[in-house]
DNA sequence: TATCACTCTTACGTTCACGTAAGGATTGAT
DNA sequence: ATCAATCCTTACGTGAACGTAAGAGTGATA
């Protein structure tokens, strides 16, 4: 554990590089409390270790995960204030379960949602026999052939127009 | 087509509470070119019928399949710039079936990230073995008999103190 | 020592999707 | 006519996650 090498010493311009952000984002981090530099040079420049990469990736996969900063942050937070390494761990893991219920039902919503696309793509796939030249306030109808009686799904439903015409006194 | 009946116009107070959303929302969906009355009394109070109701309904899941509200009125100028009803229709198969592949990528995403949220868990779920008195320093090491040599997950690996002690000159 | 890229702090700007408030006009019921 | 409820426009506020710029100091090299 105790590499004869503390020279992986960066700046912030290093780091940004290899984690792929922004000086700027570092910076954020820091302010939120997300990420703090391991020391400073004497003129004041902040110096990170690759433990501050493993962070950063940390964070980006938290965020990919749906958390905000500053729910990252209060996580962090919890867990400084945790006594034992255990009871660190259990939080983390009450955390990440906790996690994965909301992942698990963003996914059956995304589920029902693709469902629901591939409803209006089979509507819509019926479209082509109209007559190429209908007119457009002609679809509402749409009785050439295509859909007969099927009622048009949500997602193609709300898309005709109600131009600002035929409105007078 | 034609019934009886064109008094199912009503306000915006009206359309808010059927629609379940607030007012300003539907002025700012008017701003944004989502959303037209379909007139307004000679006073100025804005005027809605049924169909914009199924608007509001077809803009929120549309919101729900990830669409920014700029990106949705992007869209419906495309409608309105299509010539003849199929080009209009073939424009939303387009638009959807772009949009299909997106959500698949994001599924495939949110799997992924599930995946390692378990991967997280397990790793997890050896640490209850650790001494529960054990100090949180000692934790990167952690060799208690819990996870012998195993390599901490990524979403485990960023959360180590690196707090602000130890740094002097 | 001069130079120049790098970094510092401070602070205002930006996009999204509205919230909230102010001050005044409209509706429609009594 | 009056009055409460509803609505109008205008406009500034919010929070998330940074972007961008200004003006000045720092670090390593020539």
């Amino acid at each position: 554990m105790s590499d004869g090498a503390p020279s992986t010493l960066m700046r912030i311009g290093a780091l940004a590089d290899k984690a792929g952000r922004t000086q700027r984002t570092l910076h954020f981090y820091e302010e939120l409390g997300l990420l703090t530099p391991v020391g400073r040079t004497k003129g004041g420049f902040r110096l990170y270790d690759q433990d501050s990469l493993v962070r950063i990736h940390w964070i980006t996969r938290l965020q990919d995960l749906g958390f905000s900063l500053p729910e990252i942050r209060e996580f962090l937070e919890a867990l400084r204030s945790a006594q034992s390494a255990p009871e660190m761990m259990q939080s983390l893991q009450s955390f990440y379960a906790q996690k994965r219920l909301d992942t698990q039902a963003q996914l059956s919503r995304l589920q029902a949602l693709d469902e629901e696309l591939v409803t209006a793509l089979d509507y819509l796939s019926g479209c082509h026999t109209c007559a190429p030249a209908t007119e457009k306030s002609a679809c509402s109808g749409c009785e050439t052939g295509g859909h007969a009686d099927i009622v048009a799904p949500p997602l193609v439903a709300g898309v005709h127009d109600h131009p600002s015409s035929s409105m007078d006194s």
